[in-house]
DNA sequence: GCCAACGTTGGC
DNA sequence: GCCAACGTTGGC
């Protein structure tokens, strides 16, 4: 078994757009990076793959998914008329593949990016390297867990441990929505 | 909207 | 093979 990691602009597809598909599972087209193609290629049916939203406010893992069906030719990739045309792609070489991956769990909640990255247990995921683009990546098991495990706990901030020396009764939770989050820039691009 | 990081392209 | 120019990704 292995795990992944998949982004898609929410705008563009999103994790709920995945739960309105007849049987909840679509093909991954559009991926026009070959090391990202090749770890398609790699994948094997009932592999685990966290569905990340990117380009999103804020940017957050929003749940799980499986691939159902190992790489085949992205056949957008021929079509003229399709954003992720690519004039070099042919019938006998379409150069470019995708998955079938279907909808496992929407988490209760979006684990933003900026909560991954204070999370230790995270330190070293592909996602959190600066500069990070790929958009199909490995993640290792242990960190495909930890993911799952923030997933089902309340948000950041509200289950911190007591501070030493002395027991205190839970405060008012956080509000969820921080400045940051809620710093609205215009959508850009489709 | 800005821009850093990165991949690709093409001239040489 | 080198590398500058260019395009894209994606966080902020």
């Amino acid at each position: 078994m292995q795990y992944w990691l998949m982004k898609s602009e929410p705008e563009a597809y999103s994790i709920h757009d995945l739960a309105k598909e007849p049987t909840r599972t679509t093909f991954w087209d559009g991926v026009r990076n070959y090391q990202a193609r090749n770890f398609m290629r790699a994948m094997k049916a009932g592999d685990r793959v966290l569905f990340y939203h990117s380009n999103a406010d804020p940017p957050a893992v929003a749940g799980t998914a499986t691939v159902v069906r190992t790489a085949y030719p992205d056949f957008t990739a021929l079509d003229p008329e399709d954003k992720h045309y690519d004039p070099k792609a042919t019938q006998d070489n379409p150069i470019w593949e995708m998955v079938d991956v279907k909808l496992e769990r929407i988490f209760p909640r979006p684990i933003p990016l900026d909560e991954l990255r204070a999370t230790p247990g995270l330190k070293g995921m592909e996602l959190l390297r600066r500069g990070s683009r790929l958009s199909v990546q490995p993640v290792s098991k242990e960190h495909f867990e930890i993911v799952l495990r923030l997933a089902d706990k309340p948000a950041a901030g509200e289950a911190k441990p007591a501070p030493t020396g002395r027991t205190v009764v839970a405060k008012r939770t956080q509000s969820k929505e921080t400045s940051k989050h809620r710093s609205k820039r215009k959508r850009q691009r489709v």
